[in-house]
DNA sequence: TTGAAAGCGCTAACAA
DNA sequence: TTGTTAGCGCTTTCAA
């Protein structure tokens, strides 16, 4: 037999009718059969190497058998153990994973949405939000169960599984202050993301905390990249020279501080601390090693993921917010400010 | 309607029969239709929002549109970038990718590629390949179209996309020799990978060039990971104390190299110098900045990608080997050997 | 050029 | 518990 084996060949070796070697074959009840036919029928899909078409069987039953991950840019240090983290439990589950990678363009967010949804995608995890994404808002209204990871839309509808970051912002806070620095700036992500939102409103908390008297400076760089933070940080060090500690929106803003810093003949962390977000990869290497805020990367991709399945399975209600425990990490970059 | 739309839909509201409709809206000749009855079911179809179904579309032409990518772990930052070119280029071409992760377990590697064409994907993209990969081994015989990037079996038969690394690691000989290097080493990867061995084979050649005389000094890491380049390092410190620079297998281990270097209280570049492979993120930005060569992924994924796309039309041969080119990176941990 | 009929492989509904 | 029948939505023969 050159074609693999179908049902039919299944139920023709095992002596039984299609549908009931598909029902033994069917691990979940009821359409019980007994016990000698089940393992005749398995015996016979056993020796043919019987495997069902899951496209026959999803025209059949509606269930593709696969989701949607829609990312922003993979290149992204902080989405790849996440995406392992979502695919470990979906692929643990029988579903696999359609990548789609928007590159940060919303227009093909919309696109590839769209298509995910033609091609029948039981569900959608999305890591692409931005606070204002019309896409993303279409599916909090739509009927494809749909979670988010890490970033949010302002609306706020759909479930979404994140790192603490209010926690570890406040941790950091905690940590210079400690270190007795007076005067703390942030330099934040782009405005568009809800990260940024986040992080930003826990650092005004945290500040307003120990400095109530202080007017928090912040200043928000074009995005998550080398270059604006460096910009930022440079208007920023103009602009406020007396600032002794600087929290960035996250590690490559991080970076571009360094840079700023260098550029303006200042050391980290003699002259100004730098702290960071994420922990990514090789941040402990750079000089001096980076003092940042880990999140749960893999563990995220995980709980979002059975956050879908519980969606799928409709069972269970799903929480509409789940933070994740992050961890400050306390490197080379921050140390007391210099009298 | 609260259902989809069917091509039933479309039809009736044209008109005219499914078969028809079917037939107009195939974009590919030749069962061809009158022009008006084309526009006639184009515009049904534009008022009925149409997506045609494509499990059900799959289930009759035997092509799922999909193309399974596998990857040793996505947590390997040359991987994402490869993972990018493909998604793109296969996305442009109406191909969806579905993302399997083998954690670096050949077990799970036969698990994956077995599920994978199960699900009657079209093709495979294949990053995973050991020398002796038993499933990989197995897709060269089998008929399932199937690319492999970076990494190959020993057999040899699948087609390979990869950077040139024997271009890359002669340039860092090159580079060593010119600085004035007499004796340089070579820490590798393991020796379960191609890539290992053809920047092995690579770097002899080029000694056995510039130095004819010498005996090539190799040691071989137990893995790409920072604490393998640390272990085999600190081996090779102590049996060959003569070497002033050494060449890693790739960037990780170059980073090992580092520790090991301080471990024994040397100094990178000045008593020894030490170059990488593959420019990951950031190491530019490692104290000392590394040297290494940058290897194109992006383009390797589109390239493994445009190869499949080929395999699968049947139109042109496919080169069995494309080795795209590599790029020597000069930074700050080579320098001249100290007197 | 279009319509009719059939069937991809599976499973759900209904009968026995 | 098992068999019968039908049909998921599409495309592809074959006829007209």
């Amino acid at each position: 037999m050159a074609r693999r084996p179908t049902i039919r060949d299944v139920a023709e070796r095992a002596g039984v009718h299609p549908a009931t070697a598909s029902r033994a074959l069917d691990p979940t009840q009821p359409g019980r059969i007994t016990a000698a036919t089940t393992r005749k029928v398995a015996r016979a899909a056993r020796e043919l190497g019987y495997r069902p078409d899951p496209t026959a069987r999803s025209l059949r039953t509606r269930r593709s058998g696969f989701v949607g991950v829609v990312v922003p840019d993979l290149t992204n240090p902080v989405l790849p153990p996440i995406v392992r983290g979502i695919e470990a439990v979906l692929w643990e589950s029988g579903l696999a994973c359609l990548l789609a990678d928007t590159d940060n363009r919303p227009e093909r967010e919309t696109a590839l949405v769209d298509e995910l949804r033609a091609r029948r995608c039981e569900g959608l995890i999305v890591a692409t939000a931005t606070r204002t994404s019309a896409a993303v808002a279409g599916l909090a209204h739509g009927d494809l169960p749909t979670v988010l990871v890490t970033r949010e839309t302002d609306e706020r509808t759909l479930p979404l599984v994140a790192g603490d970051d209010a926690h570890g912002v406040e941790a950091l806070v905690g940590h210079l202050v400690k270190l007795g620095h007076e005067r703390i700036a942030h330099v934040t992500g782009p405005l568009d993301l809800s990260t940024t939102v986040r992080r930003e409103a826990a650092f005004r908390a945290a500040l307003a905390a120990h400095r109530p008297a202080q007017e928090p400076v912040v200043l928000h760089g074009a995005a998550f990249t080398i270059p604006a933070g460096r910009q930022a940080t440079a208007e920023l060090l103009r602009a406020r020279p007396d600032v002794t500690a600087i929290l960035a929106g996250n590690d490559m803003i991080a970076l571009g501080c360094y840079e700023a810093l260098a550029d303006a003949g200042l050391r980290c962390p003699w002259d100004v601390s730098v702290a960071g977000h994420n922990d990514m990869p090789l941040v402990s290497r750079v000089s001096p090693p980076l003092t940042t805020v880990a999140i749960p990367q893999h563990d995220i991709g995980a709980a979002a993921a059975r956050t879908l399945l519980a969606l799928l399975s409709g069972a269970a209600p799903v929480a509409r917010r789940q933070l994740l425990p992050t961890t400050l990490i306390v490197r080379g970059s921050t140390g007391p400010p210099k009298r």
